[in-house]
RNA sequence: GGCGGGAUAGCUCAGCCGGUAGAGCAGAGGCCUGAAAAGCCUUGUGUCCCCAGUUCGAUUCUGGGUCCUGCCA
């Protein structure tokens, strides 16, 4: 077993500072579990750790696509696992640390074996989706897949597509595969969750835009244009990005175009509350109010048998 | 000043020929297995601007008021 420590938290919990600080206590690393910072060139509105922090303490998965690519969790495992082992048997404890909850998931708790590179499928669902409507694809997956479809709401396009692109790829169902699924998880997690109150969370959260304003957000939005990349391209469909779409395209006023990114924010960090509250963790946490030398003690102890070979020293 | 348009849920607005009212967004709660900062589910009693009139009954019609707003002056 592979001791980890994770750090999660809905967005503008503090995540990123804690992580910075118990790398430094570790002398470790930190793998970002963040589908929006893997991009290039959105910078400031994925709150990236700045280019001081990149220095002081290395990063993996950050800025490592074009903002027209696509990423997934599947991209996530593959990669963060590479350096998690990387990592451990330099004897370090690797840190994830990161909004993203179905990254983490998939990480500690695996995906199952469905590697699907050819994008005709999901290219043809669509077509299908244009010609025949939501309800034909619905009744397709009622029928070649019940027992998912039971599960999926007849109103989720995304969910249909992506039941029916498994099967026509896999020739198995999604509820086969997710029955013959291993879950068995090399990782020994100490998991953080960085909680807030809603009010005081959403005060963070609406100043923080404000400041992405002010850090040149505009800006950066205007140089990824000017790279050639349009607001058609996946990065760009991002809270506090594509809020700014009709600023430029229709001439919205910009405080309007910023409470919607706000209020979209806001919107994500309480799905994420929710996503948290029926995980499991070791410690939780405000920030800045939690203590670096507890939290940093806490986890020696938890992992103390399970250290790898020579991380006792690298520790201290 | 003249001629219009409007006043309905926190916000933007629907309400056909009169029977006390709904959508989207927000808010609240929830779901989540390769798009997840995505996608989806549940949840809507409010002086229908005020006053009078017509009517068995008016948010809906008529008259008067008040306040917004557009065009012309």
């Amino acid at each position: 077993m592979i001791p980890v420590i994770i750090i999660e938290g809905p967005t503008a919990s503090g995540k990123t500072a804690l992580a910075m600080q118990l790398a430094k206590l570790f002398k470790t690393e930190i793998i970002s579990a963040d589908s929006r910072q893997v991009y290039k060139y959105l910078d400031i509105g994925t709150a990236k750790p700045t280019n001081e922090e990149l220095c002081d303490v290395k990063h993996h998965l950050i800025s490592i696509i074009n903002p027209d690519e696509t990423f997934n969790a599947g991209m996530f495992c593959d990669n963060a696992m590479d350096i998690i082992k990387e990592l451990s048997s330099k004897g370090k404890i690797p840190i994830v640390c990161g909004g993203t909850g179905l990254y983490i998931k998939a990480l500690l708790e695996g995906l199952f074996e469905c590697v699907i590179t050819d994008k005709s499928t999901r290219l043809q669902l669509e077509t299908e989706y244009n010609d025949k409507g939501l309800s034909s694809l619905y009744e397709e997956l009622k029928s070649v897949d019940p027992e998912s479809a039971l599960s999926i709401s007849y109103n989720d396009k995304q969910r249909i597509q992506r039941a029916l692109e498994v099967y026509r790829v896999t020739g198995t169902t999604l509820s086969q595969h997710w029955r013959s699924q291993g879950r068995k998880s090399e990782l020994k997690p100490f998991r953080i969750l960085l909680f807030e109150e809603r009010a005081v969370l959403y005060n963070r959260i609406d100043n923080r835009i404000v400041n992405m304003l002010d850090a040149g957000l505009l800006t950066e939005i205007e140089n990824i244009m000017t790279m050639g990349y349009s607001w058609s391209s996946p990065g760009l469909n991002s809270v506090g990005y594509k809020e700014y779409v009709s600023y430029f395209e229709d001439n919205t006023l910009l405080h309007e175009c910023t409470s919607k990114a706000q209020q979209h924010s806001r919107n994500y960090a309480k799905r994420q509350v929710t996503w948290y509250n029926k995980c499991t963790f070791n410690l939780t946490e405000r920030y800045p109010a939690i203590s670096i030398c507890i939290v940093g003690d806490r986890i020696k102890s938890y992992f103390d048998s399970k250290m790898p070979e020579g991380l006792n020293e690298n520790s201290r």
